[in-house]
DNA sequence: CGGCTTTGACCTGCGC
DNA sequence: GCGCAGGTCAAAGCCG
């Protein structure tokens, strides 16, 4: 797809704080065994030297504002995109609702890995896709997490706490509904509801409300990358196969975050995987904003299908 | 003992 | 008004 055509990830940047780091660090041993014998001269070398590097950075910093200006304006026009296909489809839906009480939705579908899945997919299974057009008050989304068939668990682990406060067994659906709520409840309002996919049992469908106010609990205790976890995000599979795949990994595996700080130290004279780091850190940032995900998934399904 | 899960009861909106 | 279905409450039990 051309996702390439809206963020360009082949940064071009002359980032590289450490080997700067490491050059002024040689610099200064340098000059302090310098300065036993020669002293004035290599001062205005090593001041020479700063300047140079001050315009270095100066350059970058440039640079970063730039792509962080180029970087708004993608998400700015996929924000665009989005709002424009939920206007579409509010116009477009007849208006069947089987809606209990008219919700003032922003609603998002992540549609992540239904390989048997038809455009239908994303609201077959809830008469709430409609989007009321005028009133737009909590942010829904619903995501697809592919789980362990042996796992009938209705546990998304995406790094945030919940406390379960009800099960309901739906009639559209022969497997139970959970009802959570966010345990930083009632200073964050976010609810999830989560229920294994009429068609595929090995899917759970979780659709959240609201938004969280509050930093993720346990970044790192994301099950993603682990063995053991019972839920992980899987990837779209699209109809056709020659389509690109979109992977949308809704949890952060370690070395994102805070972690990607960790990994930059590790980094030692490695320009490639600097900037592999901070694109990872830049896409973290962006997936982890909310709106920015649902205008993705959006404009994916939206080109996909 | 505090926090979480379970689960039946209750509430509310909607269609008939 | 009644019944149905989805959503929420809250008491009881469990667990670390
Ligand atoms: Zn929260």
């Amino acid at each position: 797809m051309g996702s390439s055509a809206w963020v360009d990830t082949t940064l071009d940047l002359n980032i590289n704080p450490f080997h700067h780091r490491n050059k002024a660090l040689r610099t200064k041993s340098e000059g302090e065994m310098a300065d036993s014998d020669v002293k004035l001269p290599f001062k205005q070398e090593q001041n020479a030297d700063l300047v140079e590097e001050l315009n270095r950075i100066k350059a970058e910093n440039k640079k970063l504002t730039e792509m962080l200006t180029a970087l708004g304006h993608c998400y700015n026009d996929l924000q665009n995109k989005f709002t424009e296909l939920v206007t579409i489809n509010s116009e477009n839906e007849v208006s069947t609702s089987k809606k209990r009480k008219a919700e003032c939705e922003d609603y998002s579908t992540n549609m992540i890995g239904f390989s048997n899945g038809n455009k239908e997919t994303s609201c077959s299974d809830e008469d709430s896709c409609k989007v009321p057009r005028e009133c737009i008050k909590t942010t829904i989304s619903r995501i697809y997490v592919r789980t362990n068939p042996s796992d009938n668990s209705l546990i998304v682990r995406d790094g945030y706490q919940w406390r379960k406060y009800g099960q309901k067994v739906t009639k559209d659906n022969p497997s139970p509904r959970a009802y959570f709520k966010c345990s930083f409840a009632p200073s964050c309002p976010v609810k999830k509801k989560v229920q294994r996919s009429a068609e595929d049992p090995s899917v759970l469908v979780a659709t959240y409300e609201g938004e969280h106010n509050h930093a993720r609990p346990s970044p790192s205790e994301v099950a993603i990358l682990s063995p053991k976890c019972s839920a992980k995000p899987v990837s779209c599979a699209s109809t056709r196969p020659s389509a690109p795949t979109a992977t949308l990994e809704l949890m952060q595996p370690e070395g994102y975050g805070d972690g990607a700080k960790k990994k930059i130290q590790e980094v030692d004279d490695a320009p490639a995987a600097i900037q592999q780091v901070l694109v990872q850190h830049m896409a973290a940032s962006l997936t982890r904003n909310p709106n920015f995900t649902a205008a993705l998934a959006a404009a994916i399904s939206g080109r996909v299908i």
